[in-house]
DNA sequence: GTCTATAATACGATAGAC
DNA sequence: GTCTATCGTATTATAGAC
């Protein structure tokens, strides 16, 4: 909370995690994070386009390092991952269904709007595979398995978050994370 | 064509896939439906939540009967389910990316913000998994491994659809074809 | 059923003082 | 770096004439 630049960028995560892209004001974003209000455009200067996209690449650095804690831990890349989606579910029930993935929202919606989002959620979605594939690599899947399975993963990952707070319930997730692991165990 | 509320909704269907739920404005709708903006209250007088709500159920239905239909053709589940998806890659890549999934923004965005809206998506969804559950309940699937594999199946292929819209290849869908259907071929 | 006009509010963005 | 004030333009929704 030192800088209010960062404050106003994680704060900016949190609230299109839960609203999406055009759900979110600015106005809100300086409300909620506390920040002072005077300062928004001179942190960034090119306005919310500049603070969707740095808080959607932040974001995907974030839950990229979170996966590679998640699957550290084990040795076995399926039941490592089969934990980790647990985990999510978990996560997303206790956030009353509002946390999730903080790029899904904004992705579709500005996946032919905004250029410089739009690239910023490659960027993102692209750390999250990479974290998945470098976790099989260790289990010894070649690198073109270990890419394909990896982009199998992410989308399975996050159609059961968009089920999982739709429905408000974790067990769309469970189900991903119990079929992904016997796709893994094969 | 002939009656402008179905036409209203139709264009909204289209927006809402797009944008989604935020980013899509009535004036917009209007516009780009063609029809008598003074009609809009008419036609849905509780405003934008209820065009919505109908228009997210109604893309429910349609996607459900493609998905019957796509499937129909070929008795084996596994395979049958493989092409529908290569078909969604195909149909998002000659829309520009713009088109997939018509549920998911709206779902994302609204999934705590409209109760309404929320339990249309629901409604809509779950028509999704049911279409896929019985093609594999047809298979010989029991009722409950076939509800488990409709939603994974349902999650792949949105999760799948996101990815290829960000990066904007079918090939992310591809992959999830792919490996659905080995996990189909067990 | 459809029109125009408009209310009430929110948005992103900017200007200028300090 | 931060403030207040404000511009211009969207938004959803409503009122009232026809």
């Amino acid at each position: 909370m030192g800088n209010p630049r960062e404050h106003i960028l994680q704060t900016a995560c949190n609230l299109l995690e839960k609203q999406g892209y055009y759900g979110t004001g600015l106005n809100e974003i300086v409300k909620e994070s506390g920040a002072p209000k005077g300062s928004l455009y001179h942190y960034f200067p090119e306005g919310k386009e500049q603070i969707t996209s740095e808080a959607v690449l932040q974001a995907g650095k974030v839950t990229a390092q979170r996966i590679q804690d998640g699957l550290s831990g084990d040795g076995n890349a399926a039941k490592a991952i089969h934990d980790f989606v647990l985990n999510i579910a978990n996560h997303v029930e206790s956030s009353d269904f509002a946390a999730g993935s903080p790029l899904t929202a904004v992705a579709m919606e500005t996946a032919s709007k905004s250029e410089r989002i739009n690239l910023a959620c490659r960027d993102a979605y692209t750390l999250l595979t990479a974290a998945f594939r470098e976790k099989l690599i260790e289990n010894g899947y070649t690198k073109a398995k270990a890419d394909e399975f990896a982009t199998f993963i992410t989308a399975a990952v996050e159609g059961g978050i968009i089920l999982s707070r739709t429905y408000h319930t974790g067990n769309p997730l469970r189900t991903v994370a119990k079929h992904l692991k016997i796709l893994l165990s094969q």
